[in-house]
DNA sequence: CATGAATGAGGGTTCATTCAT
DNA sequence: CATGAATGAACCCTCATTCAT
């Protein structure tokens, strides 16, 4: 039922190149495209100066080939949620647990795609995150759509793609409280924590909310 | 009904240092912190290189007095929102003309401070931002659990930060969808598709999604 | 017999101008003209910033002024003792008691003053101190002259300013020994330490070894 | 008889780490360390600016490498002239005539020590040559010890340090009236001065001086 | 593939000094 | 006399990048 973690053809690299882009996704991830330096990534990597050169052609490129590589990663696992022939609700829960389950496992992935999908766009090379991310949008979008053609899903409005918007926002909002969260957390309670906010019960629950909502108002 | 822009106690600033933040604000919203050059905020408040050191003390006092100044803005008028006598609905109304109003007003506001909530935290000297947002957030929660005690709310869950962090973050979606579009949108449309991304009926539309979720799944 | 400790008509000047030039001294022998800022100056001085450039025209004036101050004061001193009615040797002790005294009463003057004679020329405004010490080393020569036709005094050479320099410079190494332990001395010891150094046993002992030297050498 | 001036060890540099270091010496020597420019050093060195700070991590280190080279140099020159087999004289004449030797070949040495031994502590980084001086010291002290043990040298003092200290301290005074009269001297006359007062006679005048001191006085 | 060495341009910051009041 | 505000030039240092080997 949950999503496997299983990294969706990685593209092989030579050994040096996947270090580099180790060390540019963390780095990327925890101080920002402009922050961060390429003496800090080969450092990181464990690399000299110019292998980094003769890999990527440069600082932007490796940022926009490694942007790429989370991107299109996340991109295959949603599609293969979106095209699963399970029931809608665990659809939404599936999509839910992709994310946490990429928190648990690299949390600096997230940190780098929200970073670059929320932080000042000139502060980095001119990536069109938005296009990637509409992607994904519309491929949840397409299952809102699905679900009331089969009857599963009754929603109160027809703005699908507002919709899709809405339920990944709101999984987004989850995840950085948990990053942030963490970033705080002594490391001893760190997998407590993250057990808890990323279980069962708080998939059910972010579902919950989006179908539901917070209440009723007289 | 709406909330009134009036901004409150602005502190009154000598002209050079106000001319500083307020480029300051653009620039750090467009570029992020460590992207932006103190060279390039002085040329865009059109003032010499040494007047930034003699009000501020360095580039990285210049940040952190300058979001001061903005989250204690926000705080500001969102306690008055709180403490307002209205309805519960339109509280909730009213904190998200908060936000539209501010988007309209000067949108590089929103985007310093989101970028700054979302952004790497290692980009930008160590300020500890999710304490003040988590003030905003306790003040949010206040209006639930005043609402429930008034019989004005029927929640779904008793976790009014949860609601509050959730209310607050789906506002911020909203702000952050808009904020990228009009990145792109030609400089003729930006009005239109601000008047009506900000209109009372998004206003309304987005207090129902929270309030009621996307809808019934069978 | 020993030295009066009077400042001999230290020139009547403003209290601000006064400050200025004490915080100079202490400064520029701390830390030489060139590491010590304007603005270090006046914050010392507690005076505001343009007041310097009125009592002074500017940072090199300032200098210039100040070690002025501090020759002329030593030139006379010395003056005074050349030209006394006491014998040969008491003239030398109070020479060296006139350099101990000054060093108990305010090291900082004496390592201002070594610090330029000793220091690179090119590290503060070209003031001739070289001319100023040769007058002080011909008026101490004068002693060993008139000691000599006197017959006080049979020296092994007849080169009186070789001598003087030489007293000059033994002076000026105790000197220097003695600042540069204080300097690490905790400041509960250094007023035994400098009781003791500059004691008249020490006065002595430095006069012993100019007019007898080492020792014998087989 | 003389000492050589071959240089011990100097520790093989790259060529550019070599001009660096020249230029530092120069410079450091003429400007001290606070009125000598990073930007002047490359230029003198012919040497782009990043360069100095590939080879040392900043000015400040570049000052404590270079300072430790030439101490090491001199302290290595003294061992060899302590542990010398020669007569007590002619290792007093050894330590005067190393040291002008020195003046000759490479004024700016001395000069760049002695700034540093007599100027402001606080206008360079914390380097302790007091502590490397004083071996030198405690070195020179041993020459004493061990003359008088083998009855070559009846000191008029058993304080070795004291000796030595003003041994050295006479040295340096003979040096320091050079170098500042070479600094006036046209470079015509330099030579012919240098030859003078670096010359056998000097020397022997000198350790005269040390050893018989001053004269008789009645 | 891999490296040590090199570079032009620009980073944040502080300098001595002066203006208008 | 005294001040707060202002400035052009220079400070030390690091950037992304490339060269020759």
């Amino acid at each position: 039922m949950t999503t496997e973690s299983t990294i969706s053809t990685p593209e092989k690299l030579p050994q040096n190149a996947e270090r580099i882009m180790g060390a540019a996704i963390r780095l990327f991830a925890q101080k920002g495209y402009a922050a961060t330096s390429v003496r800090e990534i080969v450092q990181e990597a464990q690399v000299t100066n110019p292998m980094l050169y003769y890999y990527f052609d440069n600082k932007e490129t490796l940022f926009e080939r490694t942007l790429n590589h989370l991107m299109r990663y996340r991109h295959e696992n949603v599609a293969a949620i979106v095209q699963s022939s399970v029931a809608f609700r665990s659809k939404l829960r599936a999509l839910v647990e992709l994310h946490f389950e990429s928190l648990r496992e690299n949390p600096y992935i997230l940190q780098f795609i929200y970073a670059v999908l929320f932080g000042p766009r000139e502060s980095r090379p001119d990536y069109d995150i938005r296009c990637e991310h509409d992607d994904t949008v519309d491929q949840v979008a397409e299952i809102f759509r699905q679900a009331q053609a089969a009857s599963e899903f009754e929603p109160n409005t027809d703005d699908y793609k507002g919709l899709a918007d809405r339920f990944i926002g709101l999984i987004g909002i989850e995840l950085m409280r948990g990053l942030k969260t963490l970033e705080v957390l002594p490391e001893s309670e760190a997998e407590r924590y993250l057990d808890e906010m990323t279980g069962p019960d708080a998939v059910e629950n972010l579902v919950d909310f989006f179908l539901n909502g917070a209440g009723r108002a007289r």
